[in-house]
DNA sequence: GACCTCACG
DNA sequence: ACGTACGTGAGGTCT
C-alpha cells in the first residue's frame, strides 16, 4: 500500500468555509467561522484519508507572476472582505499551532505549490490528494492524484471527488485539457480573458475535436461556428497568453521536506489554547482529555446526603454574602439540589429519602432571608422554592442576556467562559447526553450532581464580574428595576395561567374539520387529482406547472406559495381562494384549536412560558404555548378567543397602550410636529395622511390614510422604499417620494433615525431610553445586505425596545400595587402592548384605576401614553 | 433539522 | 448590483 498525501489549497478552503458558513465571532468580536469551516473539512478529509503527509498551501500577499503579467494588462481582484481577510493569519496560526505544515513561495500561487508538490509525490510513487474550492484544480489530476471539492449544496457539504476519468466523464476532455478550456472560455475572477465569444459550450466542442488551441487554430477552416473561428483567428495571442495563465506550474523551485510534513497529532496543547480562544468547542471535545486538563482548573465536588450534614451546610451558608444555588428539577419533582458557599466549597445534595424536594426547596427559603441567592435561572427555580423578592437573588442568565441579548441560550459553560477567564467547563450534554433529570435520577448517574455543582457554581463565581459589566455599560438600572422584578411578574402569571373552554374549543375545532374537508374535496376536483395541500412543493406544481397560472420562482427550493403570491393569482383560478381558505382553516385547526387543546393543565388553564432571555430587542417571548399570537385580524380566527375565560366571579380587563411605538419615537426624536400632533389628534395616521399630502383633516381619503398608516409602520420597522413599495404595492419610486414627504413634514426624524444608524456603527450598539443596548454587528459587515440590515435594526431596536422597557415597568408597577393592596385580581397575559387582567368583579374599579395609572406612568415622554381599556367576560369580548 | 408558511405586536 | 421591511413561535413537509 503506498504512502498518501494530502494537499490542501489554504486560501481556497478557507474562502468556501467564510461563503458556505454563517458568520461566528467569539466574545471578543473576533471573526472564526472561516477557521472553524476550515478545520471541520481538514479533519473530516483526514479522517476518510488517513494520510501519511499534510501541507496546506498560502498564496503570498503579493501578486504572483502569472497574475501580475495579466493585472498589467488588465483591472485587479476584488478585494477580500475584512471579516475573511482577518481569519488569514488566523488559520495559519491554527495551523503552526496543530504542527501541520504551511508553504508559500513568493512568486508562486498556492496552486503551483500544490502541483508541484503533487507532481513530486506522484513520481516517489505516492497517492495524492488535493483538496481545493477551486475547479482550476482539475488540470492536476491523474489516476494517482485525486482532486476532492468540497461543495455547499443549502447548507449541507458534499464533496465531489476527481481522477482522471471523472474528469473525462464529466467534462469529456483529459486533465491537461482543462487548462485550454479555460484558456478559451476565460475566468474573469482569475483574471483569465479568454476569447470573446466562446463559452463553456463550444470551448468543450472545440477541444474534443482538436485536442488543443494550437491544433485548432491550425485547421482553423473547420472551426465551428463561424464565430468562433472568427474569434480563434482574431484573439489567437489572447488565447495563448490565456493558456499561460492558466496553467499550473508544476515544477516551481519550492524546498519540500517530507519529512516536515509528516501528520503528527494535531491536537497540541497550544491548539487547545487557540481553539479555546475562539470559542470552537466540539473542537474542543476532540482533544485528548489529558490535554484538556492542563488547561483548565480542576474543580473539586462534595456531596452531601444526610440530614445533619445538610443542616449544617445551610447554617454555614447563611452567614455568607452569597450563595450559588442550583434546583434541578422538571415540572413535577426536584432532583438535585447545587449549593455553592465559596470556590472550594461546592456541594450537591441529591434528592432522597429524609432528604426530600420540598424540605430542601424550604431550606433555601430560609436562606434567601439571610443571603443573596445566585442562580443561572431564578424564575426556573421559583418553581419549587418560593422566593419573594428581588433583593434575595442574583439572576445570572437574565445578566447575561443584558450584556449580550443576541446569544440564543445561556448557559454555564458559556458563560464560565466569557465571564470568568475563559474557564473551560463541560456542558449539560457533556454531562448528561440528552438523559433527561428524572432518568438521570434513577439512574444515579454521576453528571447530574455535577452539572448542580457547576449550574450554581458559575452564578456564583461570575456575580461579581456581571454586575461590574452592567455598571459599565450603563445597565445596572435596567437589570435591578426592570429584569429583576419582571422575573416575579412573569412567574406569578405563568403560574396563574388562563382558563380555557375545552369544549368549546374541540367544537370549533370540529366545526373546521367538516369545512376544510369540504374545501379540499373542491381542490382536488379544481386540480384534477389528488395532492398534499400542505406541501408548498406539491402545490407549486399543481398551480403553475399543471394549471399553468403566472408567477415564477420566488424561493430558493422553488416555487413560492405564500398569501400575498396567492392573491395576487386569485383572478387566475377558482382554485386559489380555495387554497388561501383551506389554509387559513388548517391553521386554526392545528395551531389553535388541535395545539392550544394540548396545553390545557390538569386544572383547566394554560399556563405558558413567558421567556425573558431571548429576544433581541427586549420583548418577552411566550412559548408552548404561544398566547402572544392569538388570531384577532380575521374574525373566524378572532372568535378563539371567546374560550379564553376568567374564572367565576371575575371578568377580563384588558388594556392596550395606543400606539406606543409611533409616541417613543416621536419622543426620542423629539419632532415637535410630532408631539403636536400627538397632542391633537384623535387619529394619529389620519392627521399623518392630512399633514403629508397637504389636504384638510376631513378631506383625508381612506387611501391616503392607509398610505400614511404603511409609512408610520415603516418608520418604525427602518423605513426602506423597496419595503414600503412590497406592503402598498406601489412603485418603489412612489414609497420613496413618501418617505421623502413624511420626513419633510416631521424633519427631525430623519436626523434621529439617522443619528441612531451612526451612532450604532460607531459604537457597535443602540441603546433605548432605559439604556438597553442591542449589538448591532451586522453594520460593519461588508455584505451590502447584511449592513442594509444592520440599518433597519439601527432604527428600530431603540424604538421596539423602548417600548418594551415601558411595558415591563408598568407591569411590575401593576403586580406589586395588587399585591401591596392586597387585591385578588391577577395579571395573567401580556402581549407587547397588552395586558391582560382577571379581575375580581368586586375590584373593577380599582384594577381599572391601577392599570390606567401604572401604564400611562411609566414612564415621562414629551407625548401622553395613552391605553384602551375593555372589560369582558372572555378575551374576545374584552379585546 | 432546514425550509416554508402564517399567527401576533 | 446586491434583493428587504422590525420582533417573535408553531406546525407542516421533506431530506
Amino acid at each position: 500500500m503506498s504512502e498518501k498525501i494530502l494537499l490542501i489549497d489554504g486560501h481556497s478552503i478557507l474562502n468556501r468555509a467564510f461563503y458556505g458558513l454563517p458568520d461566528l465571532t467569539n466574545a471578543e468580536g473576533r471573526h472564526t467561522g472561516a477557521v472553524y469551516g476550515f478545520l471541520n473539512i481538514m479533519f473530516r478529509i483526514m479522517e476518510e484519508e488517513k494520510p501519511e503527509y499534510l501541507t496546506v498551501a498560502f498564496d503570498l500577499s503579493a501578486p504572483t507572476f502569472r497574475h501580475k503579467r495579466y493585472e498589467a494588462y488588465k483591472g485587479t481582484r476584488k478585494p477580500m472582505p475584512e471579516e475573511l481577510r482577518e481569519q488569514v493569519p488566523l488559520i495559519k496560526e491554527m495551523l503552526s499551532a496543530m504542527g501541520i505544515n504551511i508553504m508559500s513561495l513568493e512568486g508562486y500561487e498556492a496552486d503551483d505549490l500544490l502541483g508541484t508538490v503533487a507532481r513530486r509525490s506522484e513520481a516517489k510513487g505516492m497517492d495524492v490528494t488535493i483538496l481545493s474550492g477551486d475547479r482550476d484544480l482539475l488540470q492536476l489530476a491523474t489516476d494517482k492524484v485525486l482532486i476532492r471539492l468540497p461543495k455547499t449544496v443549502r447548507g449541507k457539504t458534499t464533496i465531489e471527488n476527481y481522477h482522471t476519468a471523472e474528469v473525462l466523464e464529466k467534462y469529456q476532455v483529459t486533465p491537461p485539457q482543462i487548462i485550454e478550456l479555460k484558456a478559451l472560455m476565460g475566468d474573469s475572477s482569475d483574471n483569465i480573458p479568454g476569447i470573446p465569444g466562446v463559452g463553456e459550450k463550444t470551448a468543450t466542442k472545440m477541444i474534443v475535436q482538436f485536442g488543443s488551441i494550437e491544433n485548432a487554430h491550425e485547421h482553423l477552416e473547420e472551426v465551428k461556428p463561424n464565430k468562433a473561428k472568427e474569434s480563434l483567428r482574431e484573439h489567437y495571442d489572447m488565447a495563448q497568453l490565456s493558456k499561460e495563465l492558466a496553467t499550473i506550474n508544476t515544477d516551481s523551485p519550492l524546498e519540500f521536506s517530507y519529512e516536515k510534513a509528516k501528520v503528527e497529532n494535531p491536537y497540541t496543547p497550544e491548539a487547545y489554547e487557540l481553539c479555546k480562544r475562539l470559542e470552537f468547542k466540539n473542537m474542543l471535545n476532540r482533544f485528548d482529555p489529558a490535554t484538556a486538563a492542563d488547561s483548565s482548573m480542576e474543580l473539586e465536588f462534595f456531596t452531601c446526603n444526610d440530614l445533619s450534614g445538610v443542616e449544617a451546610l445551610f447554617e454555614k451558608a447563611g452567614k455568607k454574602d452569597q450563595v450559588g444555588i442550583s434546583v434541578l428539577a422538571d415540572q413535577e419533582e426536584v432532583y438535585s439540589v447545587g449549593l455553592v458557599l465559596d470556590e472550594n466549597e461546592i456541594y450537591q445534595i441529591p434528592v432522597g429519602g429524609l432528604l426530600t424536594g420540598e424540605y430542601l426547596c424550604t431550606k433555601i427559603e430560609k436562606l434567601a432571608q439571610e443571603t443573596v441567592i445566585c442562580a443561572m435561572d431564578i424564575k426556573a427555580a421559583l418553581k419549587h422554592v418560593a422566593l419573594t423578592k428581588p433583593e434575595q437573588v442574583f439572576d445570572a442568565g437574565i445578566a447575561a442576556y443584558l450584556l449580550n441579548p443576541l446569544k440564543s441560550s445561556y448557559t454555564h459553560d458559556d458563560m464560565a467562559r466569557e465571564y470568568l477567564n475563559g474557564m473551560m467547563l463541560p456542558a449539560k450534554e457533556d454531562l448528561l447526553g440528552k438523559t433527561s433529570l428524572k432518568k438521570a435520577w434513577e439512574d444515579e448517574m454521576e453528571g447530574l450532581g455535577n452539572y448542580a455543582c457547576y449550574q450554581a457554581f458559575v452564578p456564583y463565581m461570575a456575580r461579581e464580574e456581571l454586575l461590574r459589566r452592567l455598571d459599565e455599560t450603563g445597565m445596572r438600572k435596567v437589570y435591578d428595576e426592570i429584569e429583576l422584578p419582571l422575573v416575579f411578574t412573569l412567574d406569578s402569571m405563568e403560574k396563574w395561567g388562563i382558563a380555557v373552554k375545552g369544549e368549546e374549543l374541540k367544537s370549533y375545532g370540529e366545526k373546521l374539520s367538516v369545512r376544510i374537508q369540504e374545501l379540499e374535496k373542491t381542490i382536488w376536483q379544481e386540480a384534477g387529482e389528488e395532492f398534499n395541500i400542505n406541501s408548498p412543493k406539491q402545490l407549486g406544481v399543481i398551480l403553475f406547472e399543471k394549471l399553468g397560472l403566472p408567477g415564477g420562482k420566488k424561493t430558493k427550493t422553488g416555487y413560492s406559495t405564500a398569501a400575498d403570491i396567492l392573491d395576487k393569482l386569485a383572478p387566475e383560478h377558482v382554485i386559489v381562494k380555495d387554497i388561501l381558505e383551506y389554509r387559513q382553516l388548517t391553521k386554526l385547526k392545528s395551531t389553535y384549536a388541535d395545539g392550544l387543546g394540548n396545553v390545557i393543565g390538569k386544572d383547566g388553564r394554560i399556563h405558558s412560558t413567558f421567556n425573558q432571555t431571548i429576544t433581541a430587542t427586549g420583548r418577552i417571548s411566550s412559548t408552548e404555548p404561544n398566547l402572544q399570537n392569538i388570531p384577532v385580524r380575521m374574525e373566524l380566527g378572532r372568535l378563539i378567543r371567546k374560550v379564553f375565560v376568567p374564572e367565576d366571579g371575575y371578568v377580563f380587563l384588558d388594556a392596550d397602550y395606543s400606539q406606543i411605538e409611533l409616541r417613543v419615537l416621536a419622543h426620542m426624536s423629539g419632532d415637535e410636529k410630532l408631539i403636536q400632533a400627538y397632542r391633537e389628534a384623535e387619529d394619529i395616521h389620519r392627521l399623518t395622511a392630512s399633514q403629508v399630502f397637504h389636504v384638510p383633516l376631513d378631506e383625508v381619503t381612506p387611501l391616503q390614510r392607509r398610505n400614511a398608516k404603511a409609512v408610520n409602520f415603516g418608520i418604525v420597522y427602518g423605513i426602506s422604499s423597496f419595503g414600503l413599495s412590497q406592503d402598498l404595492s406601489i412603485t418603489r419610486k412612489e414609497a420613496a417620494a413618501y418617505i421623502e414627504k413624511y420626513f419633510e413634514t416631521y424633519p427631525k426624524i430623519k436626523g434621529f433615525l439617522d443619528g441612531l444608524v451612526k451612532d450604532g456603527k460607531e459604537y457597535g450598539y443602540v441603546t433605548t431610553m432605559f439604556g438597553r443596548r442591542r449589538p448591532v454587528p451586522e453594520l460593519k459587515s461588508s455584505n451590502f445586505m447584511q449592513r442594509s440590515f444592520g440599518e433597519r435594526v439601527a432604527m428600530n431596536s431603540p424604538i421596539q425596545g423602548t417600548a418594551a422597557d415601558i411595558i415591563k415597568i408598568a407591569m411590575n408597577h401593576v403586580y406589586e400595587r395588587m399585591k401591596k393592596e392586597g387585591l385578588q385580581s391577577r395579571l395573567v397575559l401580556q402581549v407587547h402592548d397588552e395586558l391582560l387582567i382577571e379581575t375580581k368583579k368586586e375590584e373593577i374599579e380599582e384594577v381599572s384605576r391601577i392599570l390606567e395609572e401604572e401604564m400611562t406612568g411609566a414612564a415621562e415622554l414629551k407625548v401622553e401614553l395613552d391605553v384602551d381599556m375593555h372589560q369582558g367576560d372572555n378575551w374576545y369580548e374584552a379585546k
